[in-house]
DNA sequence: GCCAACGTTGGC
DNA sequence: GCCAACGTTGGC
């Protein structure tokens, strides 16, 4: 773990039909390979600023509702997807080659339940978080960052301390 | 280096 | 399903 003053947090997308906070939560050690990011922002955030220990956000995007439902934490620092050197994965990149890898992923551990979902609604309705990345008009990315304050606020609306 | 076309994301 | 926003690609 580093030390307090150099943990992080971030806020990472999924698609509750795909994977949701409750998957994380049921899988083997509460852990699963974020693989399948394709973007290179979010890419660089994996590599360069990404450290295991850092709080994660977990999001559901195009969800009922959409909004933060869960707490959890990268379990394991930036290493090579191998979904991209897999031709038959729908992640596939010819140019990412294990020798050269283009793509990354971290693995992320769940580490609390939220005793509320926090919408995105009342993320929106937060003046503390109005200028929080994720929020911003027009933003796509997966994977942004998310200040101590913001994650301390998030944690307060989800009904945590 | 510019920029139009295209594909994807994600809220609604 | 629609569409705004944005990243990437590729012709020039």
């Amino acid at each position: 773990m580093p030390a307090p003053t150099d943990r992080r947090y971030w806020l990472m997308k999924s698609e509750p039909e795909s994977f949701g906070f409750d998957d994380l939560w049921n899988a083997p050690d509460r852990t699963t390979g974020w693989d399948g990011v394709r973007n290179y922002q979010a890419r660089n955030f994996m590599r360069d600023d990404m450290h295991v220990g850092d709080g994660v956000l977990f999001y559901h995007s195009s969800g009922t509702p959409t909004g933060v439902a869960g707490i959890a934490e990268v379990a394991r620092a930036a290493y090579p997807d191998p979904t991209a050197f897999d031709p038959r994965d729908p992640h596939y990149d010819a140019k990412s080659r294990p020798d050269a890898p283009t793509w990354l992923m971290v693995d992320v551990r769940a580490v609390e339940k939220l005793p509320q979902f926090v919408t995105l609604d009342a993320l929106r309705a937060e003046p503390g978080l109005a200028e929080m990345q994720a929020l911003r008009r027009g933003n796509r990315l997966s994977i942004t960052p998310v200040t101590a304050a913001e994650w301390k606020l998030v944690r307060k609306l989800g009904g945590l301390r």
